[in-house]
DNA sequence: AGGGGTAGGATTGTCGACAATCAAACGGTT
DNA sequence: AACCGTTTGATTGTCGACAATCCTACCCCT
């Protein structure tokens, strides 16, 4: 036995790889909201067929990321003010579900976890790298999620982060200084510490309310 | 013209309706957990060929409702005991802000919405109609998630529905006896009702632990 | 008898071609 | 000039066929 760290072979489906692909040029705003998906193009592009392709754009349409149009084709949604408030409650649903399960858990551990990527934000900020603070601050809310370890709270996160993702990098100016935002993160970890989760749903709440008046004009 | 009440015309596309023609069959147990799901033969039943057929499936594993093994098939998940916690974890969480969400609305108008489900479990279990207080249930949890209005919750919800019902018809034995049920459906109802929010809190995840105990073996 | 290798059958993965449908441009008519 | 019908080009929807992979059963060898 050459030791345990030889993981069990599985191979990934085709469709599901150019789904992540998909995902990623979604949220990096290389497809554009709005746009069509010509599947031509796009195969020759990815170097695969129609057929595989096709397959991988039903899983985003599922997820909420494509609009399917019989005979017309598929398109990248457009993010409405509306959207943007929708997306942010769903959100919140999830992550504070997620807050719990680690109160519940190991707080300690997860709070621990969560200020690596608080110190990430921070050194994006000192460097001026709004796309680096973009990043952590995304990997911040799924580091969150994942340390619920529920498979369902997980996927379900995945999807909300690439639309959240895609509202960022579209209205990215509006977005610049969130600089500020570096204390909430740690007020939220903090909190998780603490084990004190009527606090942490409050600053959740907040924090949500806060990218929302960011990312919509008219606030409701 | 000829008054308001004609829709556009959506045509819904073919892998969306196969989608839910499996979704359904799923939920209902025609197909079983852990069986695979032959594309020839399947194909052959639905009338389509299997271009359309893998799209469909597609979108199931993108829900987490079939499994994707490369080169081997697909399969209707089996749902263990961790699962069924975690099913209702991330029920509780959608359902919970969904209800803060009808609260925040008219939650007159919902309660009196959501008491229409639990007289539908009454008369269900007058007849001593299993399925239809099975049924009924899931419309109850349903009608409450489409009460907040927010499609995302909605669309998380259905996904969690069909898994929910899956078990609940796998394990229908077990789950016979649910008369007091009823009382608790409606202690969420009035609590609704009274815009108190942490008493729903509190009655969902009562509501949800007695579940997870029927439905599983060994609690956690 | 047990183990390993090998052929067979079946199923999935992928591709290319054809049919159906749609949006836009064109042309004719009033 | 405005409107309507038609044609055209392009794109999607669907299908059948071929290639790749895997599981099973069988056979041979030790």
């Amino acid at each position: 036995m050459p030791g345990n760290l030889l993981r069990p072979v599985v191979q990934e489906t085709t469709p599901s790889l150019i789904a992540r692909q998909l995902r990623r040029a979604i949220g990096d705003g290389e497809l554009a909201p709005g746009q069509q998906l010509n599947e031509m193009e796009l195969s020759r592009s990815l170097g695969v067929s129609r057929g595989p392709l096709r397959e991988a754009m039903q899983r985003l349409t599922q997820e909420g990321l494509l609009l399917s149009v019989r005979n017309r084709g598929v398109f990248v949604i457009e993010v409405t003010d509306d959207d943007v408030r929708d997306l942010y409650l769903a959100r919140n649903a999830v992550e504070r579900a997620a807050a719990a399960r680690v109160i519940a858990g190991d707080p300690e551990a997860g709070a621990d976890r969560l200020l690596e990527k608080v110190d990430e934000m921070s050194a994006a900020i000192e460097r001026g790298d709004t796309a680096a603070l973009t990043e952590a601050d995304v990997a911040f809310h799924e580091l969150l999620v994942e340390l619920s370890e529920s498979p369902r709270l997980i996927r379900m996160h995945d999807t909300l982060m690439v639309e959240t993702r895609m509202c960022m990098t579209a209205l990215e100016t509006r977005y610049a200084s969130h600089s500020f935002r570096l204390d909430e993160h740690r007020e939220i970890t903090e909190a998780i510490r603490a084990a004190d989760e009527a606090r942490v749903d409050l600053l959740l709440l907040d924090h949500m309310r806060d990218a929302v008046m960011r990312l919509t004009t008219e606030d409701a």
